[in-house]
DNA sequence: CTGTTAGCGCTTTCAG
DNA sequence: CTGAAAGCGCTAACAG
């Protein structure tokens, strides 16, 4: 009997070997406690561990001196949570402008506050797969989601969140959004523009196959402000490689005095086309686009451009992110915050039209 | 007996609630098998599973028609691997440039190919731990790392490759780099300005405390074309916000008549404060840069530039990748590929100097 | 207040 | 060729 526990006990005491990880059994085993002391010490916060100070503080020193770190599938798995956010983008890669910056940053700081950590998820063939995995606690959508991933995501009922993205599927999937007005902001600058003197806007993008709902909201605001000042004429749209559509701006009766660009980086290529043209921006066309970028800053001219408020909008996004996941007193005591409207910040790119 | 029986045979037959996923447990009894065959037939390929076709298809079929996808954790913990791959870069957000997509594309695909998932890390204060959890089978640093990063990413001896960026620790840890020849592009770059008779040439970024190697070494490189040349002069470095210095360089005797920038990105707050200024580029100064994108093409004027191989540093990374995690065979064809050299993109930015 | 025990969902021996 | 059983590392319920 004896022989057989002392058996066992060698049986279970493998020196962790030098390379691996230690375990929760080693740091149990090496300050004379038990497993579940030392995960008690780790998970609860000082005030409310059910343990006395001094083995709370033993547990952690021994942690801490075998540089124990949880292994995070073995918690993943008994926890049935995995305490991590997964974000969506569109393309492989995040996409250059998009005040991406000032999106993550807010992101990443509220999560974190909440014991969540954020990681990207490239778009790929393998996403499906990759979400239904239960690999993430929660999703935020960013700018756009195709309609296959969309299904998934809806049928997944994970908790989750789009930010500046929408999706009819995930609305009725009670996933919410958070949005821009960007009809106010186009219509906030067509007024400017009018203002200004221009009698004929058009709207251009050059990306040939913009379908996100920006792109069509910042042209019905444009529409919007032209109908407003009883201006009689449709807003032309030309979207697709700036080449395909640029001359003809140029030449098409009546000419139009100003673009609105439907975004920052879209806008870098108009204003070549039109430098390598030797057309003068503003003296000859004005040009105006969205986003307060380095890239709308550093534009040759300046260009003039909408401020959105994207910071305020992923505070929005993680809040009801985090109310899904159940931490809705994390943000007891903000009130309701109405979103910020858009700011015009004009820049040299746009003036009143010369008199031809 | 029989009852006790009965009864532990009730309580392990939960249904599985509606909103919850099918187990592999759940599969095994819908089908009849046993969960190590539904395992089996999901793990293997079809040519060397060792089940009949029969019931593999029966299981797979099964699996099938539930939805059945593995619980990620549960197989990360039992297979002590998580299959994926973790994406370092330096800031929250990857940055703008950096020719970011294309080494994405090539690295996503690869690592796919190879059955493992690539997530970036974004960094933040909680990298240490995020790292140290095993969350990770193997680690790709892009860019650079921070010294504290680096230290813990060395202790760990995971799997790790340096992607266009390098570290004298992670070095010693036998991590390898893949770094382009930053040194010979600025050489090829500094070899043609002086072809086209520039004699002074200064070496900017806007970018206070750039301490990249790249950074360094097209500094070096310019300064070696300098030297090569016999033209008896330092190369003047100017770093930091572009107002910081731009009105010295436009002063400072002898006239510099050529800028070698340091990156596309640094490149447009440069030509803008230049603009703002009305130098003209190329006729009073020619600007020159780094990096193929679509920055430096649609720049005003566009950017005469050298294009980096980052595809190619990419496929090599994830070589050396795999090749760590022991799927050396990935590659076996591929014979050792030589390092393709940067290429002089020239474009409207540079020009011979005026006489003045 | 601390320790023992069970089991999260999966894969991998090992028996049959 | 298939199934039963063990156990990855952890935490939560329960006993002592």
């Amino acid at each position: 009997m004896s022989d057989v526990a002392i058996i066992s006990v060698m049986a279970k005491s493998k020196i962790p070997s030098p390379g691996a990880r230690p375990t929760i059994a080693d740091v149990a085993k090496a300050s004379g406690l038990a497993p579940s002391t030392i995960s008690k010490a780790l998970n609860h916060s000082p005030d409310k561990c059910p343990l006395t100070e001094r083995t709370r503080l033993k547990a952690l020193k021994a942690a801490q001196e075998m540089g124990y770190k949880p292994a995070w599938a073995a918690q993943a798995l008994r926890r049935q949570s995995t305490r991590t956010i997964g974000l969506l983008h569109w393309s492989r890669v995040p996409e250059a402008s998009e005040a991406w910056h000032d999106i993550l940053e807010v992101l990443v700081d509220l999560l974190h506050q909440n014991d969540y950590d954020l990681q990207f998820i490239p778009n790929s063939e393998r996403l499906p797969q990759i979400l239904q995995q239960g690999r993430f606690d929660g999703i935020v959508v960013a700018h756009s989601i195709e309609p296959h991933v969309a299904k998934i995501l809806a049928d997944l009922k994970l908790p989750a969140v789009m930010l500046n993205a929408q999706d009819e599927l995930l609305n009725k999937a009670n996933i919410p959004d958070v949005t821009p007005d960007d009809h106010d902001a186009a219509l906030q600058l067509g007024r400017y523009l009018i203002r200004q003197g221009h009698k004929h806007i058009a709207y251009v993008s050059t990306h040939p196959y913009m379908r996100h709902f920006s792109y069509f909201q910042r042209l019905a605001g444009t529409q919007a402000a032209v109908k407003e000042a009883k201006l009689k004429y449709e807003v032309r749209q030309f979207k697709g490689p700036v080449g395909s559509w640029i001359d003809r701006i140029l030449t098409e009766q009546p000419l139009a005095t100003a673009l609105v660009c439907y975004s920052d980086v879209d806008a870098l290529p108009l204003l070549s086309a039109l430098w390598q043209r030797g057309v003068k921006v503003p003296e000859q066309i004005s040009v105006a686009t969205f986003n307060d970028t380095p890239f709308t800053l550093n534009a040759i001219p300046p260009l003039t451009t909408m401020r959105i408020p994207m910071q305020q909008m992923a505070q929005q996004a993680a809040r009801l992110l985090l109310e899904q996941l159940g931490h809705a007193d994390a943000f007891e005591d903000h009130q309701p915050m109405p979103m910020l409207a858009s700011e015009l910040i004009i820049r040299a790119s746009t003036a009143p039209p010369s008199h031809r």
